[in-house]
DNA sequence: GAAGATCTGTTCGGTATCGAACATAACATC
DNA sequence: GATGTTATGTTCGATACCGAACAGATCTTC
């Protein structure tokens, strides 16, 4: 059996055309990354640009009254470190480790030269940005006009999406961090959803039993943001030659 | 004895040195930005890109069942319609003149063609856009966590720092739509601050008197927004041709 | 200056979430 | 299997905001 991994688990990275990948290949370094690894913290420097596989990344905001909310969640088919060809090199916010997994790294200046050179990467880098964009809105908006068992729903499918399998390892106390809320709250939302047998859940697991069950009762929100995913980021590009070297 | 009127009114253009300015500003055109003129629409295409002198344009996102939310708000330090340049083409949120004024336009492929370059222009407009996406994590974290009368501190800090003068031009129920609460809440948050001395207000006007005060009683969010809006888009670029190190 | 429109002020009860405290249950370790 | 730790369940009152209805004030238009 030849290596599990492989830079093309990330859908970035297989969108490359073959020579981009080639050239990129030598720089990208295989790294586990266990839950709770803080990737970068608010304000701080960025080494490299991350490329998630089978890992799970939180982007969050912890205030100064330590209140804390999830702005975006980033898996295979995204990136973390946009600031880092953005320009501006650091933000003020924290990627951490949410589901734990392996991912591919490339240096800061490897990134850059390759950013400046106008081709595929700055593409594709630009256009998962936008669908980023486009999360952090939606969770603006949610976070005001939705009540908590939706946004669940929401959270619940966005990492979903993002992980093989139905099951979340994730206690209540961390997905109320990223979702703001208290713990009881998060307790009470999904005493509900298992209610209605949409999920089943036991210490640190939660398993998702009716994923179209919770589907129809997640806000619109979920709805937009993977739709605008997989309008900006189709996961086969045109005209890539998809042979795994 | 001159125009009022230059495109230097805004920042970023006004940070491009001389010979990417001069190439641009046959393409410039000045166009008057009335009061609730739709710029773009959700999911829209774009036809230009726009740059806002004196007016201020928010970008809204409007859900299903009527109610709506700001996302950002963007005035002469910055630029409307980054799906252009990121790839997307469109988003799904609504971009509105929030206060009327005049802007500068600048046809889709002539900014796709000078974007194309990699130039001064590229590099400003993705810092511009860093800043904006700091800006719309902060709103998402500030509608999770902060009271209604912080979030109209932020709300009017951030609007008056993209006008002239001290005085806005806006009703309660518009203030209601951005903030994405009821016209009452808007009017007893209103009414706090006029009782603190903070503001004074008639029907349609909003006039800010003490804004040290304001400073003070507003949630962090308006400082981490402004201060990485000064961050990555310092008025003055040093030394015209060289930006970054 | 009168009529009409629109913006602002105020009230009511209803609900979701908060903040804190504590009880119970599941797991990990030895 | 006993023990300590951590996760989850439940309660309480407090509070901020919602939703609707209506009164009063201000501006516009004729």
């Amino acid at each position: 059996m030849s290596s599990p991994h492989t830079p093309k688990q990330n859908h970035v990275l297989a969108a490359l055309p073959a020579d981009d990948y080639t050239r990129l290949l030598p720089d990208l370094e295989l790294i586990p990354m266990p839950l709770g690894w803080v990737l970068y913290e608010s304000g701080g420097q960025m080494g490299y640009l991350y490329f998630p596989t089978t890992s799970i990344v939180s982007l969050l905001y912890v205030m100064q009254s330590g209140a804390s909310a999830e702005i975006a969640i980033t898996g295979n088919c995204g990136l973390v470190g946009i600031s880092l060809f953005m320009g501006g090199e650091s933000t003020p916010s924290r990627a951490v480790v949410q589901s734990a997994g392996n991912g591919y790294r490339l240096k800061a200046s490897v990134l850059k030269r390759e950013f400046a050179l106008g081709g595929h990467l700055q593409h594709l880098a630009l256009r998962y940005t936008q669908a980023l964009i486009t999360q952090m809105a939606q969770t603006a908006v949610c976070n005001r006009h939705h009540a908590l068992d939706q946004q669940l729903c929401r959270w619940l499918l966005l990492s979903l999406d993002r992980l093989p399998g139905t099951e979340l390892v994730m206690t209540q106390e961390l997905i109320a961090n990223m979702l703001g809320v208290r713990r009881e709250g998060v307790t009470g939302a999904a005493g509900k959803l298992h209610a209605d047998g949409l999920i089943d859940y036991r210490r640190g697991h939660i398993k998702v039993l009716d994923r179209a069950k919770l589907e129809k009762r997640v806000c619109e929100c979920y709805a937009v943001v993977k739709k605008e995913y997989d309008r900006l980021l189709p996961y086969k590009i045109p005209g890539l030659p998809n042979t795994t070297a």
